[in-house]
DNA sequence: CTAATGTCTGTAGTTGATACAGGCTCAAGG
DNA sequence: CCTTGAGCCTGTATCAACTACAGACATTAG
């Protein structure tokens, strides 16, 4: 037994405990966005709560769309509590500003290809519609 | 001059007629979208319309959010026109789904974020409902 | 004891580009 | 004729955000 804490969990413990996929942890930990954990004597990693909790912190921002530098923002700002609301604040509004304007799109392309797809015959011909609109015709 | 059609293009001129980038037009060469172009005397790439067409083609199928993988499949379609209509249909419906998924998923997105900001005071204090909300509280 | 499961590292592949380095070529102006 | 600037060539590196694999070692249950 190589574990030294009590509640020292494997890295497969941790993929399991959060749901995150096993090699994502360790790239995470590569670039900084969890610590690099604490090992066992013959070099196993070795977790706790704390890196759950991060770990959920990080997929459910990941989840809302935040990319791993706006989290690598909020994990500053989660770590280093001074002026928090205010500049968690700015950087979600932001986010949401992005994810206002991704939706626009999508509707764009939602609107141009529902329509050009209600003029297909849908026949087995060679005349197509949708090929005619992507050549500008 | 080493051009020998009249209407030869440039690499140049090719992205300049589409809007193209540069070194976009090589790389589309490289995974197969575009043909590898005729060659002046000294290796220059020479292109001529249908160039400038099936790569117009391909933006404005970018732009509507096919895939490259798609894409190739839709050029294969034009490229080679038997029961066209009913076979372009079915990819660009599957692809309508993907587009109305995304949205949805962003839609979620949105309210999540929405209701989280508005939660927020904005003030100058360490508490805040972003963080929590994040952190699962 | 053995088989299954897990761990470690480094590295490559994915998508869709974009950028840069180092060297060659070409056309226009002086 | 020479220079300058634009353009061309190739190969390779970079980006995000993972995912997967190879090859070797450790641990655990039956």
């Amino acid at each position: 037994m190589d574990n030294i804490g009590v509640n020292a969990l494997r890295r497969v413990d941790l993929a399991r405990a959060t749901g995150c996929n096993l090699e994502t942890i360790r790239y995470y930990e590569t670039v900084g966005i969890m610590p690099d954990p604490p090992r066992t004597p013959k070099g196993y990693r070795s977790y706790d709560d704390t890196h759950v909790r991060r770990l959920k912190f990080v997929m459910r921002s990941r989840d809302l769309g935040f990319s791993l530098e706006e989290i690598r923002g909020l994990l500053g700002l989660v770590d280093d509590r001074t002026q928090t609301c205010a500049q968690v604040q700015t950087v979600a509004e932001a986010h949401l500003e992005d994810v206002k304007a991704k939706i626009a799109d999508l509707e764009r392309i939602e609107r141009v290809l529902s329509e050009t797809v209600a003029r297909c015959t849908g026949d087995a011909a060679p005349e197509c519609a949708v090929i005619d609109a992507l050549l500008g015709a």
